[in-house]
DNA sequence: GAATCTGATAGGTAATTCCTATCATGATTG
DNA sequence: CAATCATGATAGGAATTACCTATCAGATTC
């Protein structure tokens, strides 16, 4: 009969069966705590038979009693049980509230941020740092992978955010520049461009330069570098991370051209293996951006991101970098 | 503005926050498994607008977008951790359910069993591994006390039922008789009434008579019997066990009355160190039942628990114990 | 460009929660 | 012992929430 009655009102079974409900279970924890109907529901702000009621329907749900109810209310061995479960599972949602509640600026849970390797190491230690005096709570997770791929990634939904050189080749992501950074040409102590002043562009010509591989935004912005001076661009050795160009320029494979950060980090020493020449007037800059999907919306946090990421580079990086904004 | 607006409909603030729904949680775990609004609307069973809404519902309440609503749905670094925490209150929640319409009889969570030292040594073994037999699931603390607080602590909640020796002093319980147990006569072996077969109830007249403080129910019944047959109850000397009483009598302080699961359990061997003595025709014996409040009501399943210890008291103490109903 | 897919919004129905009023029972007081 | 109070349940109805149908707006596919 009851089978019959389904298959006319076409009603799926998932909304057959009754589940309880945190009210409820807020209702049982008070009136256990109480161990009185009428406190209980003082203490939850309504009104007694509406306790009463709810606290029925959570027993028909369960199909248990859970308080006896006589001349005092003692909760049943079922009801102690249920006692115990109900407040770990309020207790949790609690949590979950106010960790939601509590976070700043639209900052909560785990962000993955994502950023290129060729600015991570010399950038992000300063950064984090920084964002977590602004987020106390906050939890980062970083990834490095080559910007073609963290673009990818990003729009997949593997990262939340990143950092990287721009422009990036797609309109699904919102960019906010942060700031320009010059680029070093570097290269062998006894290169014939080796040693003296800031270098022209046009100086390039007829020398072999290295660079990273095609993932990299540099690659290509390298690579219409050298055509338009006139350089060779060798296809035959890549460089797979800023460490290997520059060693390879160490090893007189050819000359090179380095981001700022790397340089002042990893290069900006009297016994330095090679030697760099800043490009005349800091002609030669790369964009560096934070990006996240378009579809994140405008109170992701990530603006916040942003202004901190500037603020870092303006004070820890005075002089060497250019803020945009 | 609001404020004002608050006094003067007198409304509770734990009514204006909103608070999430478990319902609201299972949508959007489901989100988060399909990536999809209609394909979760379509594992929950309800319409897409439905779903989308309860989860805009949700993301309001907690003040946090939790999805990327844009080519493809993204969860947000808030909405991870919510779906974290979701699946945990989710989890614990059908596992509270499951629980509950798993027991078996209105048998669930840990039932809190008081009984007399008297008894409990040498009956619960036995009736502890059948209960598990029948209820695998079952979750038992048991508690001595002698008799008198056992019924006071059963009325205040303490235990849920309790095996003990009736009648018991009070109408606020149910009580469930569950055999007769034989009393026997024990004695020094060289006491005057030591030896022989089944002893009269009238021998004892002039006999110095041991038992157990008036916390017992033993105790009345002795005092009783001692009254009718003209024997004397020693109020020098009270033992606090039934082996107290035992070594007492050895001891020739007196001669003392003990039940049959006692005897049987720790005096009937040859070499004992007293004599034992049955009453004829069986015509001394103590009740025991089980015993629970009256507001426990009947479903609680202990009618069940009295079944199972006559039935053990029928087929492990065949021949002693003489059962009823 | 039309058709289809996807998620949001609006209006209305159905279901649930809560309130008020009352009932039934037991305890307490005078 | 009658009157009163306290306690929790039940009933009817109002208020609120959950859900459905219809539609809109934007993106994608053919």
């Amino acid at each position: 009969m009851i089978g019959i009655t389904y298959q006319i009102l076409a009603r799926p079974p998932i909304r057959m069966t009754r589940q309880p409900t945190l009210q409820q279970l807020r209702y049982f924890v008070a009136l256990a705590d109480t161990g009185h109907f009428r406190k209980a529901a003082e203490r939850m702000e309504v009104t007694q038979p509406s306790l009463s009621q709810q606290i029925g329907n959570l027993e028909t749900c369960l199909q248990q009693h859970l308080v006896e109810r006589g001349r005092r209310v003692v909760l049943t061995p079922a009801g102690r049980e249920v006692l115990r479960r109900a407040r770990s599972i309020i207790a949790e949602t609690e949590a979950m509230v106010a960790a939601c509640h509590r976070a700043e600026a639209g900052i909560s849970g785990t962000v993955r941020l994502g950023v290129s390797p060729t600015l991570g190491p010399y950038f992000m230690p300063r950064l984090v740092r920084r964002l977590r005096e602004h987020f106390p709570d906050l939890r980062l997770v970083i990834r490095e992978a080559p910007p073609r791929a963290l673009i990818g990634e990003l729009l997949e939904g593997m990262h939340d955010v990143t950092l990287t050189q721009t422009p990036v080749p797609t309109t699904d992501a919102v960019v906010t520049q942060l700031f320009r950074e010059p680029l070093f040409a570097v290269m062998a102590h006894d290169h014939p461009l080796g040693g003296g002043g800031p270098i022209e562009i046009a100086a390039l010509a007829g020398q072999d330069v290295l660079t990273l591989g095609p993932d990299y935004a540099l690659h290509a912005q390298i690579a219409e570098l050298c055509a338009r001076a006139g350089a060779r661009l060798r296809q035959d050795y890549e460089g797979t991370s800023l460490d290997a160009l520059r060693q390879m320029a160490a090893m007189r494979m050819g000359m090179t051209i380095l981001p700022a950060l790397y340089v002042a980090s990893e290069v900006d020493s009297p016994d330095a293996d090679v030697a760099v020449r800043p490009f005349r007037g800091g002609r030669l800059t790369r964009m560096v951006g934070m990006v996240w999907r378009r579809s994140a919306g405008r109170s992701t946090g990530f603006e916040r991101f942003a202004e901190i990421a500037r603020d870092v580079a303006r004070t820890d990086h005075r002089g060497l970098l250019q803020v945009i904004g």
